[in-house]
DNA sequence: CGCGCTGCTGAACCCTTGCTGAACCGGGTG
DNA sequence: CACCCGGTTCAGCAAGGGTTCAGCAGCGCG
């Protein structure tokens, strides 16, 4: 688990530390406003402690705007103050929980627990074509309730064909988009692949269409 | 919104009732822990307010009931007492959020809000895959009734992969979130904890995905 | 009818990735 | 101080699978 803690007092920050990395979480510390937002928006942290009081930028600024960017990180905010309005704001600001100085660190910990228990999970889409279906997080596909065996590539271009099921997809927009678009090998490659999941998942799903591409669609 | 009120002492439930109704929230008392149970098991709320101490059955015991009866309802724990003891076992048993008496309603509103928003998620605090048990509180793991001996290390990976059961996960986003993202070592440390996680636990739990990452699974 | 181009296909090659045992290191403890 | 435990590094090994290649098939057009 990925904690961030955001506090510019060193003493308490290096407290937070390693009281949560005995716990388990593995720690960054911002020491600054600014720093704290940059560091939250450009990694995917599992929980954020948040100081209220902050040099730059407040608390509730870079509360408000994570949210606003769309950042769904669990934040637990800290503060010296106790005044309820603090509190109200921080939670109408998007905060998810709220701790006033002093605290124990059992109760942080609880705390921590509790927000990366209810944390920001996605459930993972099921992409589904006729009897094809395919789990992009799980990196597993079905062709009637049998599960079929393909390899990272293979899986990645029938994912690719999947997501584009019906359309015609040249193989210049296979080998920049499936591989990487800085290859320079031999463009038989593509051919190939599409031979294997042919034999996999049985002639009648990729059809090709001469001097264009590839299409898969339901039989 | 629909919220219960679990609360014995009338004149605070009537209060409770009335400010919540204000707030715009369809309210259900319950003046008893029995009823409090029932009522929360049959019915849809979107949140519950729970006294933690009650007649019949107290707080604790209707908390952890319903979360092994997999309800996910959010609640929000009320006490007299402010022991942090009673807080964090509140937490670990499945409470949401806490509440110490005496409180403003301003406050209980706010978090009231901060709970619903974030809905009903699917968290149980004992996280299980198959024959495999693990408790992120107590830092402790079983399979089959037998305990785990682990090291810290290895409990976060278990925990982590546990977390994202069913899913693939990369060996960077483990060594990411695992591991701090300021580690700079070998990577091949993730594989020699897989490693040391599957002589523990038996082969069959997590699988490799060449060029993918690893998944683990109920076998 | 025949030539050429596009796509098909099986197999070989070889590099990358992952596995694994053991050594090393550092902090805490008796 | 010596020991132990847990985390980390290292190097050799194994094989999976990505890539290349060469020959073949078939469609289309002159």
């Amino acid at each position: 688990m990925r904690a961030l803690v955001v506090e510019d007092e060193p003493r308490l920050a290096t407290g937070l530390r390693s009281g949560l990395e005995a716990e388990g979480y593995a720690v960054d510390v911002a020491l600054t406003g600014t720093d704290g937002l940059w560091l939250a928006r450009e990694h995917g942290y599992d929980v954020v402690v948040l100081d209220l009081m902050l040099p730059e930028v407040d608390g509730f600024e870079i509360c408000a705007t994570l949210r606003a960017e769309r950042v769904w990180t669990p934040i637990l905010m800290l503060t010296a103050r106790s005044a309820d309005t603090d509190q109200v704001r921080a939670l109408d600001t998007g905060a998810d929980d709220y701790l006033t100085k002093p605290f124990s660190y059992a109760v942080l910990i609880a705390r921590l627990r509790a927000l990366v228990r209810r944390g920001a999970a996605e459930r993972p889409c099921l992409l589904q074509v006729g009897a094809l279906r395919l789990d992009p997080a799980a990196r597993k596909a079905w062709l009637d309730e049998t599960e079929l065996v393909l390899t990272a590539r293979e899986l990645s271009l029938l994912e690719f064909l999947v997501r584009r099921s019906g359309q015609v997809v040249s193989k210049r927009t296979i080998l920049e988009h499936v591989w990487d678009d800085a290859f320079d090998g031999d463009p038989n490659i593509v051919e190939v692949y599409i031979r294997r999941l042919r034999t996999k998942l049985g002639e009648q799903f990729i059809t090709t269409l001469r001097g264009a591409g590839y299409r898969l669609a339901s039989p």
